[in-house]
DNA sequence: ATATCTTTGTTAGTTTTAATCACCTATGAC
DNA sequence: GTCATAGGTGATTAAAACTAACAAAGATAT
């Protein structure tokens, strides 16, 4: 994520839309400075207002942040294990090999001795 | 874009790859304080950090931003947890609620075993 | 040719804000 | 009880992003 590269894109999406810094800065709301900050990479980031300026250029937050055309707006499966299995995790973590297996090993017996649903 | 989205989900994925908000903050060099203010949405935004956070996390810069996978190379991240670990949380979640307990103890005894003591 | 308007780049100064430090609470182990 | 770990929050500090002001290049008209 070169933030260099945001720049770019904002001025090109802004070019490609016939928009001058000026009118782009209106849309945002900040000053004309700004935006040739941005542009010029003098500002690392366009921070807070990427939101807003992806909008005034009619692209998404991830064409500019990364470059790539917008996202399909498929969900993706973030969180895997809860708070009890993050502690079991931990602690395993912390065994030496054998013990780990020896944990792996009860817990299937454990597993299988509940009528595993198929 | 809603912000306080975003440190949910720096909560959550941390949380799922068994991080502290210490160990998180020490992958990304920032101080613990920064993380569990990301987390609880007194800072505004991660800024800068943002890339360094989606990395040590193994999560997409989108996913955290919009809570969506982005593009396609976001996809290519690490597992959140090795094989062998999501092997034992699979088998526990197969156990009832007397034998987790037992494996959780028996885990703990294990690692006090194995402890290092700083 | 020069005056003027438009657009953009850049520097200096101000303000916002994110990070750090320190202290606090809650929980669990011993 | 103490000790250790994990996390939340107020106050201070340092680093940004923003604004304002000035400068330069290009076009157009007179």
């Amino acid at each position: 994520m070169n933030l260099g590269e945001i720049g770019r894109r904002v001025r090109e999406s802004r070019e490609a839309r016939g928009l001058t810094q000026s009118s782009l800065a209106a849309l945002v709301g900040v000053s004309r400075s700004a935006v040739a900050q941005w542009e010029t990479g003098r500002s690392g980031q366009v921070g807070a207002n990427l939101a807003l300026v992806a909008e005034a250029l009619g692209v998404g937050v991830s064409y500019l942040l990364l470059g790539e055309p917008g996202s399909p707006a498929d969900r993706s499966e973030p969180p895997q294990i809860t708070g009890n299995e993050l502690a079991l995790v931990r602690l395993y973590r912390r065994c030496g090999p054998a013990d780990q297996a020896a944990l792996v090993r009860l817990a299937h017996r454990f597993a299988v001795g509940q009528a595993s649903p198929t």
